[in-house]
DNA sequence: CTAGTCTCTCTAGTAACTAGAGGTTCAAGA
DNA sequence: TCTTGAACCTCTAGTTACTAGAGAGACTAG
């Protein structure tokens, strides 16, 4: 059994984001010492690692836990897990491209400085006038 | 002079979403009616355009701030306005960094899906097995 | 003058944590 | 066995940028 803090220097994740978790009702340890500290087994140390990694890859709590739900019935088909991934994939790609095209834009507005003062800084300027915008956001 | 809802129309930005920013300290109505209504002039109408761009562009409200702040100072040298920008355009390339590596992993993970049912569901043997990974993150 | 739309303030909810207060428990050394 | 210091407990509140809703008052067109 280990403690909430072994837990965390084990997966990195940090002790009240492990506690959190558990009022998401995605993490609950399976025993309390008698004074009322969690103890996690093994199998709680693997669920916190998927956790996290689901997390790292941007997946949302509510999707982890569809996940953590399917998992539990090993005999149904993978189409519904299958769907959760593809629908966040789709979200990342997305994401992506405005982010391209933010970049784009914050380029411009930065090589734009000439260096003399804000009366007629370019940044302002390019903040201000949205004609200036080589694509819409 | 116009009031919010017609601010709100003009410029995309949500009428509660301007009343945030008053809250926030970023737009404030220059004049009330005698029913208290807001009531903003054309200035005000060119600062929340000023935001919208902004926020649109990913930059947070306190970075806005601090334009405004030094767009209030005309005389100052514009070093600082082009500082906000190019942190910012910083954050947004680092994002997308990220975020095309989540791609990649994301890609693998869902093209893995063999149909089957969830005992062997790749979707979810890949988020629970880090050493699957072909980067980190 | 009235109906219907707009606006007002205030509170609370969202996502995923993080920080802090004030108190208790555990583990290791003397 | 006792003590001490780290780790743990619960609870509340703060973060960001909004969004939703309640209940009441204001404005405007016909």
């Amino acid at each position: 059994m280990f403690s909430i803090g072994e837990l965390s220097k084990r997966t990195g994740v940090k002790v009240p984001t492990i506690r959190y978790y558990e009022q998401m009702g995605i993490l609950s340890a399976s025993d309390r010492t008698d004074g009322n500290q969690r103890r996690y087994s093994r199998d709680e140390l693997e669920r916190l690692a998927f956790i996290k990694h689901g997390r790292d890859l941007g997946l949302s709590i509510s999707s982890i836990r569809d996940l953590i739900r399917l998992n539990a019935h090993p005999d149904e088909p993978c189409a519904d897990a299958d769907r959760i991934a593809r629908a966040h994939l789709g979200a990342v790609k997305t994401r992506i491209e405005r982010l391209k095209r933010l970049e784009t834009e914050l380029e411009r507005i930065v090589s734009a400085c000439n260096g003399g003062s804000i009366a007629d800084c370019n940044v302002i300027k390019s903040l201000s006038d949205h004609t200036l915008c080589s694509n819409e956001h």
